[in-house]
DNA sequence: GTACATTTGAAACGATCATTTCAATTAAAA
DNA sequence: TTTTAATTGAAATGATCGTTTCAAATGTAC
């Protein structure tokens, strides 16, 4: 009976994820969402309840597509230690596509601005934080026992090391966008495992 | 003949500083402002001019604070790599002090909120991740000469690892709040310069 | 004590914010 | 074609935003 929604859902929340991503939170108005969904106000608010929920299923598809990128990377990958090269490789030509025009990781932009201001984001951040550390330590593992990579560390002290480097790398990447240093920064930061 | 300044601006520039580390730009209003410093609000334009132009006050006193900090580590260490490891220990310190009440560092904050949407700040930005490089590698330079830092690389090259690890440690420390982790990060961090 | 330049307080500015309201429109089901 | 329930558009909501205004209060120099 009743008329049904015309409008794309996934194209609609790319929108939101590319408007959220390069004014930030608090910057994007609602108007900024309607121009850039073509979705009316009260569509919005009828198809994803208030700002701050569209914001955290924007914050889902982040973590999806991220995701699928690692798992297309880990399939094609002959080893362990190319997977993980090939990750950063890939997080440092994102940062250098974006031509200066975005601000770095959305997480990293998302923890700075609301991890501390509201409790269901700063949960789903620690648990995306846990799931990549944890992907990362079955990588490592399985290069330990390849020896590709060398056991100095274990491979859960590796993991968070790697993170930790990632999330560096991206926002550094925002003030130095030069493909030379953020390369020469990805090889210091993997030496670590040879 | 004049009414004079009665206020101490060291003092409101700091309980500024403290405001919009913990908020964001965009998340303080000028009423945060007014409460936190005690200041009238026509007396913060009379002496600051914009928020925009305090904030760009805050971020160079944060600059000075920080600065302070390393000279007095890199005066009181017997060694480059001793000097590294205390910068590290100290940014260490200063997230977990933190407790969950704030965002990493302020110009971390500053880079995912700002950078893209104000030059005089993403100039500011450049400017100091260029001097922190400097820093860095004056340092690591040192320790080069005195063997306790090897030449894999030079010191160019690790000063910004060392730069982005440093950043990376204080996103992370955010959601990762937890000092046996963080310290595992450190070692592994530094130890690309055994 | 008077004159003067500045700071101060309170109110007001217009703009914009996220959200709600509601009548008109739409399209599927009867 | 009529019924029906959801979507849509536009206007309005009350709150808050950064900033300005201006008269009153203040403290220094004469």
């Amino acid at each position: 009976m009743p008329k049904v929604e015309t409008f794309n859902r996934e194209f609609v929340i790319q929108e939101a994820v590319k408007t959220f991503h390069s004014k930030g939170y608090n910057l994007t108005s609602m108007q900024d969402l309607v121009d850039a969904t073509g979705l009316n106000r009260s569509s919005i608010y009828n198809s994803f309840g208030s700002k701050l929920d569209l914001y955290i299923e924007c914050l889902h598809k982040y973590q999806k597509d991220t995701k699928e990128d690692i798992e297309e990377i880990m399939v094609k990958s002959y080893s362990s230690i190319s997977t993980i090269q090939r990750i950063f490789c890939l997080n440092m030509a994102d940062v250098l596509s974006q031509n200066n025009n975005d601000n770095g990781c959305f997480f990293n932009q998302c923890t700075t601005e609301m991890a501390n201001h509201e409790d269901r984001i700063k949960f789903f951040l620690i648990e995306n934080q846990v799931s990549m550390v944890q992907l990362f330590e079955d990588i490592v593992e399985q290069g330990q026992k390849n020896e590709s990579i060398n056991k100095n560390k274990n491979a859960s002290e590796y993991a968070i090391y790697l993170v930790t480097a990632l999330q560096g790398l991206r926002i550094s990447g925002v003030l130095m966008n030069d493909n030379k240093q953020l390369k020469s920064i990805v090889e210091t930061i993997l030496s670590v495992l040879e």
